[in-house]
DNA sequence: GCCAACGTTGGC
DNA sequence: GCCAACGTTGGC
């Protein structure tokens, strides 16, 4: 399973709106670049990602998961623009702030410290362990649910 | 609000 | 196919 980073602004899109969809999940939709969709593409369902607050909190906030695999953006008709979709599976207990993120050096070649704009980007499982960690999270959510 | 970094567009 | 111009993102 590969783990995920999914970055939105929180007066757009919050993880609390995420919340609020349930199972059922939402489409990532709005996405409009080609490494983001890409690695959309390669996103298999359970596959796990952090939701992150950009401009307005800049932290890490909970856990997703992808329930529905890619497909056509429902938001546009132009073919070249797919998503998946995701749903909440829960909060972080202590969110993890980026500038706390910058502070770790084995965090240090992480896509968010070092292509801050890429908003879907993977995240290896050695991050994904060291934030659940700085986060609170016991242990990382299980391989399946 | 500014601006650096990055991606896209389009003229040549 | 190059690259200048432009638009957007997002940290600060």
């Amino acid at each position: 399973m590969a783990y995920w980073l999914l970055k939105s602004e929180p007066d757009v899109f919050s993880f609390e709106m995420l919340k609020a969809k349930g199972q059922k999940g939402e489409e990532w939709s709005g996405v409009r670049n080609y490494q983001a969709r890409n690695n959309m593409r390669a996103m298999k369902i359970g596959d796990k990602g952090f939701f992150y607050h950009s401009n307005e909190g800049k932290d890490i906030v909970g856990v997703v998961e992808v329930c529905k695999l890619i497909h056509q953006d429902s938001t546009t008709k132009d073919e070249r623009w797919e998503c998946v979709d995701v749903r909440a599976v829960i909060d972080m207990p202590k969110p993890v702030p980026l500038d706390v993120i910058k502070t770790v050096k084995a965090l240090s070649k992480m896509v968010l410290v070092v292509n801050s704009r890429l908003s879907v980007q993977p995240v290896t499982a050695d991050e994904w362990r060291i934030i659940c960690d700085m986060g609170g999270l016991k242990l990382p959510p299980r391989l399946s649910e």
